[in-house]
This record gives C-alpha cells, sequence and structure tokens, in this order.
DNA sequence: AACTCATATTTCATTTTTCGGAATATTTTT
DNA sequence: AAAAATATTCCGAAAAATGAAATATGAGTT
C-alpha cells in the first residue's frame, strides 16, 4: 500500500521561543511566527504564543504595521501580513533562483527532455515563475520569470492546491469564479476538487490547454524537508510537440531534477552532513 | 593576465534611500535592498549604494548573518541570502491564502466593471491600499499597493471616518490640516463632517477629483462580523471614463464584492476552535 | 619580499532605542 | 450598568545602535 505524502505537522500550538540577543532579531523571530499562520491573529493571542509582554508585543506589532509590512484585517484587532512583506518575500525568491545551482538543474533537465522548463511558486491566489529556461526549438510559448498564472489553469498550482488543507483551498477559491481561459479551464470547483485529489494521489500534476490553447504542463512538487513545499518544477510545451503520453514519459526526469533541487536546499541547511555521493 | 582595466563597476549614483525611524526598520529596508539584488554582494559596495557608513553597515550585515538571514560565500567577502531568509519567504507566500483569496475577488471585480480595483484599509491616519487590480485600459493612474492616501481625500478614507465615533474622527483629524491636494479638495473641517454624514446616510463614497485631479473614485465598506469594519472595496478610474453616474451602475458590483471578501474573514473567524462552536 | 591600495573589522564614548510593570483606555460580555 | 477582557500609553532604567577613528587583512604590484 502506498502511502500517501505526509501531510504538514498539526498547527498544534506549541510554545513558540522567540528567543534571540538584539532587538531586531527578535523582531525577526516574531516575523517569522507570524509567517507561518494561516490565520489573522490577535495581540492577545500573539502575546500568550509567545510569552513577550503586551506592551513590547504592541510597539512591535505597531512598529511593523507602521512600516506596512504587517496590516490589520477587517475587524482592526486582527493583524496580518502586509504588501510590502509579501513584495520582499517574492523578490527574495526571484532573485534567489535565478543565479546558483537551482538555475544549473533546470537548464540540465532542459537539455535532457528538450523542452523549455520552469521553477514555480505559489504567491497569493497565483503561481509566480521564478526561473525558466527555454529549449532551443522555434516554436515557443512566451513566458518569462516573474510571469504569473492562475492556481487553477496551472500543473503547478494543482500541486500547491493538493498540499493544502481543504479549509485553506475553500479560502482561495470560494470566493472568486473560477475563470475561464480556454474551453478546457476547470471552472467548477467540484471538478476542480476532483481533481486535486487526483494530482494528490498521483504525486503530479497536467495542465492540458487549461490556461492557454495549446499548452501542454506536467509539473512535480520539490520535496521540502519541513512541511510543504512552495516550489514545483515543470516542463512546457506545445501539445504539438509534447503529448499527453510523451509527458509522462519525462516524468522521471522531472522527478530526478525535483531531487536535485531538494537536495540543494537541504545541503544549505545541513552543512555537516557529508552525504557521500558514492 | 588581466588586460581588462577594471570590470564595469556600474557607477552607481543610485542612492538607495534607506530612512527608517528605527533601527530594526532600517534593518529591514536594507533587507529590502538585498532582496532585490540577483547576485552577491561586498560590503563595500553596498556601503556606497546605501550610503550607511561602513562600521555601522558591518555590524548590520554580521548581525543578518549570524542569524542565518545572509550567507557569506566561498570568498568570505561575499554576501548572499541565507536559508532562514528564503524559507521565510516561502512560508509567507505560502500560508498567505486570505490575501491570495481576496486577490481572487478582486481579479473577478475588475473583470466585471472593467476599471481598476483596489481594497484599502485605514492604517494610522492614512488610508492604504492592500491590493490592487489594474483594468486592461491603456490609461491608467499609477497607485501601486503598498501606496497610501490621505484619509479626506479618499473615498475609501471618509467611509472610514464615518464608522468612527465623533470622538475618533476628531481625534484623527485635529492633529493636523487639512491638505488641499487639488481645487476640490475638502479642506474645511464642517464641509467635511457633512460630507462624512452624507456617506454614512449613502453606505457609499466618492472621491470626486479630491486628491488627483482626473481620478473618480467609489468605494463601500466591506461589512465585518464585529462592529467597525477595518476594508473598503473601491473602483478607481479617469473621469473621461467613469462619470458620476456610471459610476452610481457599478455599485451593485462593488457591494457584490463587498460581500464575498466579508465571506472570507467570517469563514475563519474562529481559528482554535474546532469543538466548541454551537 | 616589501610596498600599496582597497576593503574589512574592531574600538569606544555618545546618542538613541528598547524594555516592561503599572496605569489607563477601549471594547465586549454579563 | 458593572465586570471582564483586550488594547494602548507612560516612563525611568537598561540595552543597543551609531559612526569617527584606528587597526587589520589581503590582493595586486614593484
Amino acid at each position: 500500500m502506498k502511502s500517501v505524502p505526509t501531510p504538514p505537522a498539526a498547527p498544534v500550538a506549541a510554545p513558540v521561543e522567540i528567543n534571540a540577543d538584539t532587538p531586531t532579531l527578535r523582531l525577526f523571530a516574531l516575523l517569522e511566527v507570524i509567517a507561518s499562520k494561516d490565520q489573522f491573529f490577535s495581540l492577545q493571542g500573539l502575546a500568550e504564543e509567545t510569552g513577550i509582554p503586551k506592551p513590547t508585543l504592541h510597539r512591535m506589532l505597531q512598529q511593523l504595521e507602521s512600516a506596512g509590512l504587517l496590516e490589520r484585517g477587517a475587524d482592526s484587532r486582527q493583524y496580518g501580513t502586509g504588501v510590502r512583506l509579501r513584495k520582499l518575500a517574492e523578490n527574495l525568491l526571484l532573485n534567489d533562483t535565478f543565479h546558483g545551482a537551482r538555475h544549473g538543474v533546470l537548464r540540465a533537465l532542459v537539455h535532457e527532455v528538450g523542452e523549455s522548463c520552469n521553477l514555480t511558486a505559489l504567491s497569493g491566489s497565483e503561481v509566480i515563475y521564478l526561473d525558466r529556461v527555454e529549449t532551443a526549438a522555434p516554436l515557443r510559448f512566451y513566458l518569462h520569470s516573474g510571469s504569473r498564472v492562475p492556481v487553477h489553469g496551472s500543473a503547478s498550482g494543482k500541486l500547491f492546491l493538493a498540499g493544502m488543507t481543504p479549509a485553506q483551498r475553500q479560502r482561495l477559491l470560494a470566493h472568486a469564479p473560477l475563470e475561464a481561459f480556454t474551453p478546457k479551464t476547470l471552472t467548477n470547483l467540484d471538478a476542480l476538487e476532483e481533481e486535486i485529489q487526483q494530482v494528490k494521489r498521483q504525486g503530479f500534476a497536467f495542465d492540458n490547454e487549461e490556461f492557454l490553447p495549446g499548452l501542454l504542463c506536467v509539473a512535480v512538487l520539490v520535496p521540502s524537508a519541513s512541511g510543504r513545499s512552495n516550489l514545483c518544477v515543470a516542463v512546457q510545451a506545445p501539445i504539438m510537440r509534447l503529448g499527453h503520453d510523451k509527458a509522462l514519459k519525462l516524468l522521471p526526469a522531472l522527478q530526478r531534477a525535483a531531487e536535485a533541487l531538494s537536495r540543494i536546499e537541504h545541503d544549505a541547511q545541513n552543512p555537516f552532513d557529508d552525504s557521500a555521493s558514492a
């Protein structure tokens, strides 16, 4: 029996330690606690969770809010992440992947499969292209890094959705209609949910002309050591060159690339873990 | 040997402003500069670019490095972003389903009404743009999310003011004189108060070229389960395209979007409560 | 090897910021 | 209307940031 990939660690209220040597790093640690939430939070709640005295926490939050890093929700006692923080996060991911080892892996993958590939992440309700390497073939789609595509009309998007809890997924999808980009776009919530379940079972996702007519795409998640992943690798090609069956044959190469990408992060995190690459 | 004189170190005259009121925010602004780079950088280079004195910058970088937010390359004089920072960025985007959902609603609204729309909140004494989706029309105002506009010169601001008690309103407005941005700006407290009463009666607010000449804007509050709301949706367009009467016709669509936005937060009102609800 | 020049790091007195207990204010609940 | 919960402000003591100057390091050159 095949075990499903472990879902993210249960959101158990754990005693979060905000220990750092300097005020700034404490503030930063606070941001990390906040970034790990998928809910708005109140001063009181955060104070209890972190053990920071309320006046101190109040000042911290106020500072972050006035800087645009946090914002308050409709009920003004609730805080959430702000525009500025999101922009920083996007910039960080965008600029970070272009150079370095990840780009190399992507290039190798393109060389192996012969079609354009890209690295994607979820940002808000859209999928953003972090990096992309083009095939040499003359017929191509114009999609460069930094582009955004809808979550329900992209292979990567489906994978990210599959990694969420039903509540998170519902929050993201239930309040706005699913725009139809092509006749094949899944615009029905139930159909999409079914597809997502299948994606979860399979471990990979297709986009079969659901965003751009003539464009087929297969994606897999880049496994993350800790919890959910916010990274996908995908192959993309004109359907006349890459049909469904042929795309399936590329899966092993994709998986290998995903593993390699995963290892890059892992190695960076554990510099002493000398895994002998025999 | 090296025959090329000097690597064309760009005559960096670009004065990146690191202006913030607190050490922490300065540090954060520095991180933003760093995040916008797609390559490693040196202390010297950053110092020149930002104008921060070298000892200060050195301490900042050291602090960030020892916290794992930055890393140094093999050549120990080169800094780049660290795992921890990337992890934060990924988490941030991954968990930001609220913003994602709101963005989706906003996008649908823009699609429906054909003009740029935005989501605003009151932050301090100003209105901040939480999110914005542009129309495809070529003539547009350049207002991006994160912008701040005065409370007395924006449709959203008037709605927020209308939701306050007279005492709160007074406290906020008496603080500073009402700056005139255009000839139509309400700079007189009594006139503003009268307008606010009307807004309260109507349930929506206009900004008729009171902030930018030629810009018309209509806004409604996003109803909040608990009393006062700190969220608005608004349509914005050049007055030549969107007159007063035409704007009135868009109100139902706005209201519907506001309802949808309201539901997003309502659906997840009790984060820690999974059994006690009636 | 010795010198030079550019960059990196340490030192330290001064200024600025943070800290958080206690008091006050606001909102929600009873 | 009172009580309870939550949010915000005050303010003196403690901690941290600041940056000019001094010092250290290292790459390139003579």
